[in-house]
Formats: structure tokens, C-alpha cells, sequence
DNA sequence: TCCGTATTTAGACGTTCTTCTAAGTATCTA
DNA sequence: TAGATACTTAGAAGAACGTCTAAATACGGA
């Protein structure tokens, strides 16, 4: 699948999106995570698995952890693809800048 | 649903994110919407019927036609929701604003 | 090396989504 | 008012999705 659409098609759950509220708050293992839901762990841990194939999260391993933090460089990216489809705003590619 | 759950699932089809593209040149006929796809006129029909439900289109009869155009007011709305799930831009809020 | 904790993987089940064909509704024109 | 055109609604089939329980894997500590 090509990843835009993938990408649209992770942010278009509402699970999905309240974990990128919460990673843009602080990095979490994926049991924090759970905790904030009313759902088993491994439905939580397939979104988790669903954002990160979207390159929207990261996942580290610490230990017996798993730390989860939201990937700002896609994200900014993915920024750019949702204005460019909604507003009609190109991006405009200047060199040197981070995004 | 909530209508901000409708509106990302609305954004998730790479159909309804083409016919968006499609009405930020010019508004378009449902049939001339239908030439540019590769499906059947029923099926763009429930996918501008999507796009209705969510406010992002709003559809106008003239005549025999019905002509589709883009909801810029919701667009605005929902590029403030896209920043601030996705970047962390909080919504200014000023008032006498158009959005 | 065995046990407990953290997390994922596997498999199943019901729901929602996308698409189709067939049939219906609305409008214009003769 | 009958026929043609534009579009939608209805119903069905198959794929994808979200959730669960049960089982597996990975790691740390006794």
C-alpha cells in the first residue's frame, strides 16, 4: 500500500489518534499507553502497530519495555500532504530546512 | 458519529482524497467527477455522498445536473483539527476570524 | 535456569467499507 | 406526457477493520 494512503488511512481511527495526542505529551510504553484505553492490551498494541507501519510512531525497546514516540519528522511530512490536499498549499521544497 | 471521526474517515479513501484535488481546480458534475475515475457512476456516488455526510462537498442541482463543489468553510476547520492532532498547534480562536 | 512482567502474535468473529448490477427518481425536451 | 439523460438508492458480495481470548516471545531478577 503506498504509505501516503496508509498513513491517511492510521489517522483516520479515533483510538489511533487520542495515542498521538498523548505521545505528542511525552514518550510511553506501550502498557502506559493501554492504560489510557478501555481496551485489552493487544488491541492497543495492533493501533500501535498500524501507526508505526504508518512511520507515525518509533518503538525502542528498554528493558522489559517497549517506549513509543511519535516520529515528528513524518509527521511534519504528513502536515504537508494534508495541506497540500485539502487547502491547495504546494509544499514548497526549500532546501536545508527540516521537515 | 462524531463529525470529526467522519471527516478523517471521509479523508481516508484515496478515491475522496483525488475527488477533493479534483474540486479545488473547479466545481464539477457528479458525471464529469465520474469520467476522471476508473468505477462505476453508483460507486463515485456514494463516495461523494461520503464527502457530503462529512460537509467537506456540498452538492447543488442545476437542472438535469447536480454540481459538487468544495466546502471551503469545513476545509479550514478540519486543517485546524489536522494541526492539532498531528503538529500540536493549538486552535487560536480569534474571533472575527473566518474559518 | 526458572518465574514474573511486558508486550506481541495468532486466530476467530462480527462490523464496516468498497464496489458492483439493477432499479428508481428527477429533470428537460419534443 | 413519453422518452432520454443525469444521478441516486437498494441490495449483495467480498475485502478490510477492530476487537477479543489464548498463546507465544523477550527480558530481568532470584
Amino acid at each position: 500500500m503506498a504509505i501516503i494512503n496508509e498513513t491517511f488511512k492510521a489517522l483516520s481511527d479515533a483510538t489511533r489518534r487520542k495515542i498521538i495526542r498523548l505521545l505528542r505529551e511525552r514518550d510511553m510504553t506501550a502498557g502506559e499507553i493501554a492504560e489510557q484505553f478501555n481496551m485489552t492490551k493487544p488491541s492497543i498494541s495492533h493501533h500501535l502497530n498500524s501507526l508505526k507501519q504508518a512511520r507515525l510512531v518509533l518503538d525502542e525497546r528498554h528493558g522489559q519495555h517497549i517506549v513509543y514516540s511519535l516520529n515528528t519528522t513524518v509527521v511534519q511530512e504528513v502536515m504537508g500532504w494534508f495541506l497540500e490536499i485539502v487547502s491547495g498549499e504546494e509544499e514548497t521544497g526549500r532546501e536545508g530546512e527540516q521537515r
